[in-house]
DNA sequence: TAACGTTTGTTATAATATAACATATTTTAG
DNA sequence: CTAAAATATGTTATATTATAACAAACGTTA
């Protein structure tokens, strides 16, 4: 079972905004959203996120130096994370598969690497955008 | 059967370098790397790399906001990139697993997302910095 | 309450990437 | 061949993303 974990102020501050936006968040404009609130430099926000990332409530989608809050609580899906990512509208969506996940997590380098985490970032067109 | 493609000044220039570094190479570093060779600003070697990158010939590794020469000639893995990350030396890899590539590139997200694409990166301790 | 670790606030700066515009070069088509 | 179009270059400036460094406050524990 997961651990409840509790959060500082500006740690809780940046999850909140992070969980309600609707899509991938920068990290200056979580900066520009929590201004109101007295955080005022993008130390702050990057100390909090990389808690939040440490913890796993928060992934980083590194193709787009963007962030989003994790979907699936309670998992460990902070060292095997996956992602869906449209090209056109840039819609992120997290992928939970457990068989993907299993399959990439038994995954071993010939290289006698053995992995400890992996992050995989599909790209496409979503529904909406194939239409168009 | 892949393209010959022919490669402009620049272009070429960057190939060089990053085809024979011995790991990533950031950005400002491949530029500092070819100021004896004529190239002043960045913009020619995002340029020259944007070009690069779409012809296959280099892939981003996005974790890290670095770039390495293919190692797969004449294969199509820049619509299926995987790579090892050794977080210790930082040593990349670039993964060639057809088993792999398939398996992933059939993927389908539920969601009705058709991938073109995808971007893997594992992370973990390659043998030497294991022993350490 | 003293010591320690963690979080915060703040200023400054580093590192990564793109905008915008003027030229030059190469390719294509009439 | 030659005008037009497309591609590549050079350059300056600026935008965006991220970290360094240091002092002060807070929270926990012994
Ligand atoms: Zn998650
Ligand atoms: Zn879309
Ligand atoms: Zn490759
Ligand atoms: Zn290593």
């Amino acid at each position: 079972m997961a651990q409840t974990q509790t959060f500082s102020k500006n740690q809780r501050i940046v999850l909140d905004i992070v969980e309600k936006a609707k899509g991938p968040l920068k990290a200056y404009s979580i900066l520009f959203n929590v201004q109101k609130k007295g955080i005022n430099a993008p130390q702050q926000i990057y100390r909090a996120l990389d808690k939040l990332i440490e913890a796993g409530k928060i992934h980083k989608i590194e193709s787009k130096n963007a962030f989003v809050a994790c979907k699936n609580s309670n998992c460990e899906v902070s060292k095997a994370t996956a992602f869906s990512i449209c090209e056109s509208c840039e819609i992120v969506d997290e992928i939970s598969d457990t068989k993907l996940s299993k399959y990439l997590s038994k995954f071993n380098h010939k290289k006698g690497m053995k992995f400890k985490r992996f992050n995989l970032e599909f790209f496409g067109l979503c529904k909406k955008c194939k239409i168009k």
